[in-house]
RNA sequence: GGGCGGUUAGCUCAGUUGGGAGAGCACCAGCUCGACAAGCUGGGGGUCACUGGUUCGAGCCCAGUACCGCCCA
């Protein structure tokens, strides 16, 4: 054994052999208890980023331990379609060649996505192997499988049945690139520095004019009122009277509405419904027109008369110098604001009306409401549960229709006559007049359609599978805040419809790490960070120990220090066994005697009993500091410095019994750190089996667990003063085995130590004298300070002072 | 504007029911004793953002202020 650990090679060949000898696998006809998690999977196009990293730190840990405790544990892996964001790199792809997708057709390009996924597709999955995530690879699946296709369907299918299903023209994010509408989660919002203009618009009767502002002077030909605050006193007369909108010389009336900012701009908004979201919902409420006057690429309309065609920036500029010869343009300012984007290309998002298909949530979110309610599915930690049942209170009608190419098309046929047929396979004729001239809905689905089946499709849904008994409902999820909404509550509803029970009971909501500059991790900003990197440079175990060490309940900043700490537990770990294994350990075997044995394996009893709670919260920062503490400084500074003599001696018992704390030790780290400690276990004499399916020990007696507090403090104090504390036995030749007294250099500075003493006799004394404590606090409290007082004294007196 | 969270050592963060401010890293000093110098031991370093309140006692509870972050509009 190298006196340093090198994880390179020694993690790669464990996750071979874990996977070649079936180590991960889970099967339906086991018949043991099922702990299953069907994590949100990652995009088919996707990189292994650090959040994805930190998510398999926590659930591989979770999944390793419930293997352990003797669960028949499924670890699902597979890879979401990720439409827009799919469509987009091989439209990327394709620009390089010069080439459009509509260039090649429909069909054309999604036999080119396909072609290109071969090439580009599914890496991620050999990412996730390399930092040891135990997930079942022979059961990787795929959105667009077509057995997955057909749950899409069938789900499509169910929720027309039910009438839950309709389209209207609403209000939606449109992407002028992409040429389609966008969920939220596809929208990256970003400050710029744009300008406000102040225009004038005359009241119908001659007599004065009222002021709005806008950032977009091209959609003042879309407006079809002013509103201002009912409670704003500047505009009480206006209200009621009539406008004209300039350029379109179009009469609108003022409104007032609550909704509309007092101090923002003048306080007097113009009413656009067609292409704003506020607007939009101002103008439904008072029964407005919805005016459209840019068109889905971004540019002015055939409604925009003259102007259309133009870019938004040629309208305003037309629009401004028509203001400006009528002195309707009253200034200009500059004016900083949050823009929406799409995520994907960067384009400016045009909030804009749209025929789309819209699937009614009113009911169906109502049971996923209840799971959440009465804590049947928890979030964790707790402030996320309340935002998880809160956003699904509020949650609006779900847009599923989408105008790309790549993903699950509607199964929606329409006849000439406008009659709508749904069905899972192409149906004949219209279900309503019979006709055969039956066109398919161009449409795809919602990328998160299909991606709220992932904990039940995957098993085979809507076949009753084996597979489905055995591990549906599933357990956990671990993910991020952002996917609550668009993914977690979806899962929970559509389990409910489809299932009739909850997809999972836990969802923990892990942190979020921000880069080391402190702000978040973009690639866009050049602030991110390869996981892949970090685990070539410091090992997947480091990884996985740092990831978590950093990840509590609130938003952290990436420190190295957290992964390179997990480096030096992992080399501590393989030179505390090299120690042993020099020592010619043979055996495992607890034959603890001696003091200090029945101390190690009490302290890993308490360690594992405390880490068997942490892990039921959820808490790994806490886990694994308790890994470090009792790996360095139990195990190794003083269970180990204490037997040295005795197993140098050839103390047979005490190296079995070494051997058997080592084993245990090992077992508790080995679902944070899999590779060392595997590594570690298979070097140890006359090893069984593999660590990874090891069986859990039960946590033993750890009443003894303070038993070596008196050597401790004596070694305390004879490291710091070299004042030596009386001791005898076995506590004296611990004392002497772990602080080796002849190699100190005790200068005996006593008067050091009798300072401390006089000092917390000071501290004691003085709030025992304050009666405000000693008739107040509680009994116990007062009675621990005075015992402690008397022990300051006595061991002063002891001391000679 | 609405919601959530944060502010503790030079850095990254813990801190449980209110009862002696902690860890890792960094820094200083000492230690080659048969696992590990990528080690061991000791030490210095804090106005717990600020103001007020409750309390015998506040990092922790309450009110307010400032600044920072994230989500939503």
């Amino acid at each position: 054994m190298d006196p340093l650990y090198r994880p390179e090679g020694v993690e790669a060949r464990w996750q071979r052999t874990w996977e070649e000898e079936g180590l991960y696998n889970a099967e339906a006809s086991d018949p043991r208890p099922s702990f299953a998690i069907a994590h949100p999977p990652p995009n088919v196009t996707g990189d292994l980023h650090l959040g994805h990293a930190l998510q398999l730190s926590l659930a591989d840990t979770i999944v390793r331990t419930r293997r352990m405790q003797g669960f028949n544990v499924l670890f699902q892996p597979g890879y979401d379609h990720a439409g827009i964001s799919t469509q987009n790199a091989v439209e990327k792809h394709l620009a390089s060649e010069g080439k459009t997708r509509q260039d090649l057709g429909r069909e054309a390009f999604e036999a080119r996505v396909w072609e290109w996924l071969r090439e580009y597709g599914g890496k991620i999955m050999f990412q996730f192997r390399r930092i040891g995530a135990s997930l079942d690879y022979r059961r990787e699946r795929f959105t667009m499988d077509p057995d997955y296709v057909r749950a899409v369907n069938r789900f499509f299918v169910h929720l027309w049945n039910r009438g839950w299903i309709y389209r209207a023209n609403r209000i939606v994010n449109w992407c002028p690139f992409h040429l389609t509408s966008l969920s939220d989660l596809e929208v990256a919002h970003v400050e710029v520095d744009d300008a406000l203009t102040y225009v004038r618009y005359p009241f119908a009767d001659g007599n004065g004019s009222i002021t709005i502002a806008t950032a977009r002077p091209a959609t003042i030909l879309a407006d079809v009122a002013v509103a201002v605050n009912p409670g704003d006193d500047r505009y009480r007369d206006a209200v009621g009277r009539d406008v004209i909108v300039p350029w379109v010389e179009r009469r609108v009336p003022v409104i007032a509405d609550e909704r509309v900012e007092i101090e923002f701009g003048t306080g007097a908004l113009k009413v656009t419904p067609g292409h704003d979201q506020k607007d939009y919902d101002i103008g439904r409420d008072h029964g407005l027109a919805e005016l459209t006057v840019i068109g889905p690429d971004g540019r002015m309309n055939e409604q925009a008369g003259e102007l259309e065609g133009l870019t938004q920036a040629e309208a305003d500029e037309r629009i401004l110098a028509w203001l400006r010869e009528r002195d309707q343009l009253e200034k200009r300012e500059s004016y900083r604001h949050t823009v929406a984007l799409c995520e994907r290309c960067m384009t400016r998002i045009e909030p804009r009306v749209s025929l789309q298909w819209w699937c009614s949530m009113e009911q169906l979110k109502q049971p996923a409401l209840e799971a959440l309610r009465s804590g049947r599915v928890r979030f964790h930690p707790e402030s996320q549960h309340r935002f998880a049942i809160a956003s699904l209170e509020d949650a609006p009608d779900w847009n599923i229709s989408r105008q790309i190419w790549w993903g699950h098309q509607l199964p929606l046929w329409e006849c000439p006559d406008g009659h709508v047929t749904v069905e899972e396979t192409a149906p004949e004729a219209c279900g309503e007049c019979g006709s055969h001239e039956l066109t398919r809905s161009e449409d795809v689905l919602d990328t998160w359609f299909s991606s709220a089946l992932w904990p039940f499709a995957t098993l085979g849904w809507p076949d009753e599978t084996p597979d489905l008994r055995t591990f549906y409902p599933g357990d956990l999820n671990t993910t991020a805040r952002d996917i609550i909404r668009l993914w977690e509550n979806r899962m929970i509803f559509s389990g409910l419809e489809l299932m009739g029970d909850v997809p999972f009971s836990n969802v923990v909501i892990h942190s979020l790490v921000h880069a080391p500059s402190g702000g978040r991790m973009s690639k866009s900003l050049g602030t991110g960070m390869n996981p892949l990197a970090l685990i070539e440079t410091h090992g997947a175990d480091a990884t996985r120990y740092g990831l978590m060490k950093m990840a509590s309940s609130q938003d952290v900043t990436f420190s190295a220090g957290a992964i390179e700490e997990g480096r030096k537990l992992a080399n501590k770990l393989w030179n505390a066994s090299r120690l042993l294994i020099l020592a010619g350990v043979t055996e495992a075997d607890e034959r603890a005697s001696a003091l200090e044995e029945r101390w190690i394996l009490a302290r890993i009893s308490a360690v594992q009993r405390a880490n068997e709670g942490h892990l039921d919260r959820f808490d790994f920062s806490h886990l694994v500091d308790e890994l470090y503490h009792l790996t360095f400084d139990d195990f190794c500074d003083w269970y180990l410095e204490a037997i040295k003599p005795r197993i140098y001696g050839g103390d047979a018992d005490a190296l079995a019994t070494a051997g058997a704390a080592l084993e245990r030790l090992l077992k508790l780290l080995h679902p944070v750190m899999p590779h060392v400690t595997e590594e570690i276990w298979s070097s140890l004499p006359a090893r069984e089996g593999r660590l990874i399916v090891a069986p859990w020990p039960e946590a033993g007696d750890d009443a003894e667990s303070g038993a070596l507090q008196r050597v401790q403090e004596a070694a305390e104090r004879f490291r710091r003063s070299g004042v030596a504390t009386p001791l005898e036995g076995e506590e004296l030749r611990i004392f002497e085995a772990v602080v080796k007294p002849e190699h100190q250099k005790a200068d005996g500075s006593v008067e050091v130590e009798r300072g401390r003493l006089r000092e917390e006799i000071r501290r004691a004394e003085k709030m025992l004298g304050n009666p405000g404590f000693t008739e107040k606090a509680p009994a116990e409290v007062v009675e621990a300070e005075r015992q402690k007082l008397d022990r300051y004294r006595r061991e002063l007196d002891a001391l000679g002072g």
